[in-house]
RNA sequence: GGGCGGUUAGCUCAGUUGGUUAGAGCGUUGCGUUGACAUCGCAAAGGUCGUAGGUUCGAGUCCUAUACCGCCCACCA
């Protein structure tokens, strides 16, 4: 009887890899609908995501396994809803991070880039690119990612180039970038500029230094000074006192020595200093402090850098110079202690800029660099969500996205790496002119001088990731897949990357092709460990996805991501969920196993038209609400809640009740047997469509077995529209009104389940021996014959002795020595002799009515006061009804407890 | 300093436009295995939904305040 072709537990590595070349194989990630090929139709409409592009350099971690699950659901999904459908894949070549590797594995062999020069270490990272650069795909083709791989790119790739060089130029034409010296961050390791995003502050402990600036024409007056980095001292170039600060009026306008250096700088008054900090006086640091930046500005100060790029103090450092940052902080604090010029030292918490990367210590420094203006692009970002072109999913972002882009601050471009997009800009040696082409030009445009170099710097990587949405889509040139798949749909990635990323290419997609690049930004969480904790190496708790694949399947791992997360909500994911829905899957396969199996019970045609039972209608009315609610939950991107309905009704509606009652209806064999088989097979068809966007490879694999046994066995059992080709391609379950007629039979089978379980209960509670056939007598006025007709399933499930069951509208006396249960307005009794203890009975029947009195109670409060006028109608019937249901109970258990007595 | 999120069962989390007996998984307890599945089944215990107010006929859900935890932005030297 069972199909023993399929073993009894799903085997997830036999299948996976296996199922995914064959969708490939197939062609079903390409769109269905392709501008390039004969017969496309340019009216439709279609959904469109672009990948947020990993690194190449990257190893599949669970973040990428939360964004490919969750994108290949929605990809999923609308192609079973027949849109087109596509999905562009691709990674980013990550400059930092991949020069980074490079260059650790050239350490490693005793060279350097700079040993082997920029030519030789660009090819180096080429032939590691061509190797290595392809495991992260891989990696992201084992989750499941239907991705057109024939589209995949790369953002180095000559195409992306391309539109990186367009892009520069023109905003280079337009004067929206510009070169100049500006404070910026300035990482001493990598020895780059970051842009501010690329910072990061960390709150550490630290000392706050007191110290005196004495007054150049009077040395026995000075002004307290408190700095965190002494060694700034070094570039001072002013000291600022408020301007109302009595203490410190007379000092303003005069000079003050510069401790060791002796330099003179002036004391300046200046709004921006905190008469309540240190001792009210600030030195200006301008070369080194953003605040003290703005106000050299304000009062023509000069500005003096004391750091070379490894951050040692250089020639404007006296004596001091080619010490280390640290080492010279020490040095000059300590002559100036021998120098009688401290005041104190005092411990204090410092927040320390840290490079995103790496971890180093940041420098604010002067230094001439390039930037976007990005004041304009922003604007145009913000109207765009402001007006509802661009939705944000969960809406609260959007707050956090204008207050990011109504505060922004240029934005500094230029890299001091070799992996990268090369600045398209070349200085004349002649003239000084800067020339920016789209075309490598070999001569000044202003000059003609052919003296000219192009600039050695690189871009910041986010510029290209900037323009991913159409730049993989072939801008600047109007290809036919910019034409039809531009703008993009759906942007779906990480909160922590909305301003990265998100935010830039909303300004790039506005200023490039005056379009929004995507209609709607969904943002999912990050992933902690089960008890919320960042995951990482120290803590030893960071989970391998490819380590979960391995062992519990790829399907358990999406639904675990897909179920347990909510939109923008970080998750604590555990192995112990992973492992509940490596059960689920299992479920899946099972229940599809014995489905195929039952079909050798039922004929191959019915002979008359449908009769359907309670039951086949009821799990039928239950499908048709999910597939309504799915839908419902979908649409306002619930994605994990429309998961956990389905799970519930698959696990509890289909298999735990349906399935086991149809287990008798095949046993009545002819056409009963028919339609159950029918039922089984509809409702787990539609069911595993539902579930596939979850569940990709399991749902795949056993539909084909259901499908080839059905086919095999009768072309009446085939779905409405018949059998497609593929679950990955049929369409996906449309919701249908409701009759009314799901409700009755709704209710009409709960309480069915109601009085099954009453006794399962009871069973239990009195510990009848399992599978121990007991007689009982069932009375109800008004559902007799309901449940006459379902005698059979409320003896089965209840494993009552269906000879000796006794279903009535109404007995003449109450029999005696019986356990009596009451369900609602159904009276159940139970001749379980040596068990009818009437202390025990009483007690029961007590304890039941009184729960059910305090309920009647509840009501009747409920149904005197004001909520009678003011609730609806139909809220007020309801608890009306609730209401007459539990007088009615009430009655019946009263009467219990009488019999009791007699 | 500004903003956001969280606080619901022992643990980890759901909970739709407010509708009146608050759900799941895991864990715990008891019972059960020759026919889909022990990666299983049946049953049970377990929550005054952080606190205090308010709106409402009705609040886990809306408003105000507050506590704690977490995050983002800004960076007073």
């Amino acid at each position: 009887m069972i199909d023993h072709s399929l073993p009894k537990t799903y085997d997830f590595k036999a299948t996976e890899q296996r199922i995914y070349q064959w969708w490939n194989d197939h062609g079903y990630f390409k769109p269905t609908n392709d501008p390039n090929l004969p017969g496309f139709d340019p009216m439709r409409k279609p959904f469109v995501i672009s990948i947020p592009p990993p690194n190449v350099t990257g190893e599949l971690h669970l973040g990428h396994a939360m964004f490919v699950s969750m994108e290949d659901l929605m990809i999923r999904y609308h192609r079973m809803k027949g849109v087109p459908t596509l999905w562009v894949p691709g990674a980013d070549h990550a400059g930092i991070a991949t020069q980074l590797q490079i260059e650790k594995a050239l350490a490693r062999e005793g060279t350097s880039r700079e040993a082997i020069g920029r030519e030789k270490f660009l090819s180096r990272t080429w032939q590691w690119k061509e190797k290595y650069g392809g495991i992260i795909t891989q990696q992201i083709r084992r989750l499941g990612a239907s991705c057109d791989w024939e589209r995949e790119r790369f953002t180095l790739d000559n195409g992306l180039s391309h539109a990186v060089r367009e892009a520069f130029v023109r905003l280079y034409e337009k004067g929206l970038i510009y070169r100049g010296p500006r404070l910026i961050n300035w990482s001493p390791g990598l020895k780059t500029a970051v842009s501010d995003l690329e910072v990061e502050y960390s709150e550490e402990p630290g000392t706050l230094y007191f110290f005196k600036y004495v007054l150049a024409d009077s040395p026995q007056e000075y002004l307290p000074v408190a700095t965190t980095r002494p060694e700034t001292i070094l570039g001072d170039t002013a000291v600022a006192v408020h301007p109302e600060d009595s203490r410190y009026q007379q000092f303003i306008g005069r000079n003050v020595i510069v401790p060791i250096l002796g330099r003179q700088i002036p004391v300046i008054a200046d709004e921006y200093v905190d008469r309540e900090f240190g001792g009210g006086a600030l030195k200006v640091t301008p070369g080194h402090d953003p605040n003290d930046y703005e106000i050299a500005m304000r009062h023509d100060l000069p500005i003096i850098s004391i750091l070379d790029e490894a951050a040692r103090v250089n020639q404007n450092g006296g004596k001091f110079q080619g010490q280390d940052r640290f080492e010279a902080r020490n040095n000059l604090w300590e002559e100036m202690r021998a120098a009688g010029l401290t005041l104190k030292e005092q411990p204090y918490t410092l927040n320390i800029p840290r490079s995103q990367r790496g971890g180093e210590i940041v420098e604010p420094m002067i230094s001439t660099q390039w930037f976007v203006r990005i004041q304009p692009l922003a604007e145009a970002a913000l109207q765009a969500v402001r007006d509802g072109r661009i939705r944000i999913v969960p809406e609260r972002f959007t707050k956090v996205y204008y207050n990011w882009l109504e505060n922004i601050q240029d934005w500094c471009i230029s890299r001091q790496l070799w992996w990268g997009h090369r600045i398209p800009v070349w200085y004349c040696a002649e003239c000084g002119g800067m020339t920016s082409a789209r075309q490598d030009p070999t001569s000044c445009s202003h000059c003609n001088s052919t003296h000219i170099e192009q600039d050695p710097d690189v871009l910041d990587t986010w510029f290209s990731s900037g323009l991913w949405p159409f730049s993989t889509l072939g801008w600047p040139d109007e290809t036919p897949d910019l034409n039809y798949y531009y703008p993009t749909t759906m942007m779906e990635t990480g909160y922590d990357i909305l301003f990265f990323w998100v935010a830039r290419m909303i300004m790039f997609g506005l200023e490039f092709t005056g379009q929004v690049p995507f209609s709607t930004v969904y943002l999912h969480g990050l992933i902690r460990d089960e008890h919320g904790r960042k995951m990482s190496k120290t803590y030893g708790n960071v989970i391998d996805p490819l380590t979960v694949m391995d062992e519990l399947g790829t399907d358990a791992l999406r639904f675990t991501l897909l179920v347990g997360s909510t939109p923008g909500n970080d998750m604590n994911l555990s192995i112990k969920k992973v492992e509940a829905n490596r059960n689920f899957a299992n479920k899946i396969w099972n229940a599809g196993r014995y489905v195929i199996s039952a079909l050798d019970q039922a004929p191959v045609d019915p002979v008359l038209d449908p009769r359907w039972t309670l039951p086949d209608s009821w799990i039928w009315a239950r499908l048709q609400t999910l597939i309504r609610d799915v839908e419902r939950l979908f649409q306002t991107y619930q994605y994990g809640e429309a998961g956990r309905q389905i799970y519930d009704f698959f696990w509890s509606d289909y298999a735990d009740w349906y399935v086991e009652i149809a287990k008798l209806q095949l046993a009545e064999g002819g056409d009963r047997a028919f339609y159950t088989a029918y039922t089984l097979v509809q409702v787990l068809d539609l069911s595993l469509r539902m579930l596939h966007p979850f569940t990709p490879f399991v749902t795949e694999e056993i539909w084909g077995h259901l499908k080839r046994a059905c086919q095999a066995h009768s072309p009446r059992l085939a779905p409405g529209n018949g059998w497609p080709e593929a679950l990955i391609l049929a369409p996906w379950p449309e919701p249908r009104d409701s009759d009314g007629w799901e409700g009755t039979k709704v209710s009409e089978f709960s309480l069915v389940q109601d009085i099954v379980r009453a006794v399962r209960n009871l069973r239990a509670e009195k510990n009848v021996q399992p599978g121990k056939r007991i007689p009982a007598i069932i009375t109800s006025e008004a559902h007799a014959e309901t449940l006459r007709s379902q005698s059979k399933v409320i003896a089965s499930l209840a494993q009552i002795d269906l000879n000796s069951l006794t279903i009535a509208e109404r007995l003449p006396s109450k029999p005696k020595g019986h356990i009596a249960l009451v369900v609602g307005a159904v009276e159940i009794y139970l001749p379980l002799a040596g068990l009818v203890n009437n202390s025990e009975e009483r007690t029961r029947l007590e304890k039941d009515l009184a729960e059910v009195n305090s309920q009647i109670q509840r009501l009747q409060t409920l149904l005197t006061g004001q909520f009678t006028e003011k609730a609806p109608p139909a809220v007020v019937q309801k608890e009306q009804d609730k209401l007459s249901q539990y007088q009615g109970t009430a009655e019946k258990l009263r009467s219990q407890l009488a019999a009791l007595d007699r």
